[in-house]
DNA sequence: CTCTGTGCAAAAGATTTGCAAGGTG
DNA sequence: CACCTTGCAAATCTTTTGCACAGAG
């Protein structure tokens, strides 16, 4: 469903996604627009966030745990660091032909495939090794 | 954390993902071992089945919506119908080397991938084909 | 017997929704 | 000035957790 009309909450939670180069969560795009507007509600994140990756203006990245947004709208590979939770690109190029061969294989209509490669960061496993001095 | 004791109700859990080939959810899993235990509680099935994710003898499948348990452990990519939320195993194999050369590229520490593919299933196709007769 | 695992119910966390009031076109 | 969108709060939905009791070893 298209939005209709423009409203700055609207504006405020798009501009959110697009200024920011990480992965927010729902509720972290829900505190930084409050910080310009303190009677946004959550549910209207919500409602915006949802209007807008339905038309494509932001994506709507599922993963483990929390869901997150992005500002790139193509399909691309994400890293989860399984400790600190932050989200990064994945340089691998989208592979279209997995979705096509797949489709014939199977007689799917496929859309799109979403791949998570999942593991600890450079700072984590720092972090690690100085380790808990058991 | 390694499970100490053989219980029924685990052996349920365990024996119920590894009969069905679908890939079933918490709750489906919980209504159909129910049906052998009417006593059984939603918590037991939701700690057992983390258990058994935990020690590898099921596996923990996040697929968008809801997460799922699958009776294969080694890792391999899923198919999701985004209508009627049916779940296949992809014979694509798994492709062990993208871990390594994202590892290498990013430094992070990389311990697998997961992918799901979404679309409709021939079923959801022709039920839409045939369509609403607006 | 001991201590892990269970059942129950409450809690927690994320997201959605009903409704009256507000604001956009 | 119509009706889409908001704010608020309650509702949903899935999963986790505290606690006293049950049962596996």
């Amino acid at each position: 469903m298209k939005p209709q009309r423009n409203t700055k909450q609207r504006k405020m939670v798009f501009d959110t996604v697009q200024a920011r180069r990480d992965h927010p969560c729902a509720d972290e795009i829900y505190l930084h627009v409050r910080g310009q507007d303190p009677k946004i509600s959550r549910g209207t994140v919500y409602r915006n966030l949802n209007l807008l990756s339905e038309n494509a203006e932001i994506q709507h990245v599922r993963i483990p745990g929390l869901d997150r947004f992005d500002w790139r709208v193509e399909p691309h590979y994400h890293l989860l660091c399984l400790q600190c939770g932050k989200v990064c690109d994945v340089s691998l190029p989208y592979r279209t032909e997995l979705d096509q061969s797949l489709a014939e294989e199977t007689g799917y209509e496929i859309a799109q495939h979403s791949t998570v490669f999942e593991g600890l960061c450079p700072d984590c496993r720092n972090a690690n090794d100085s380790g808990p001095t058991k």
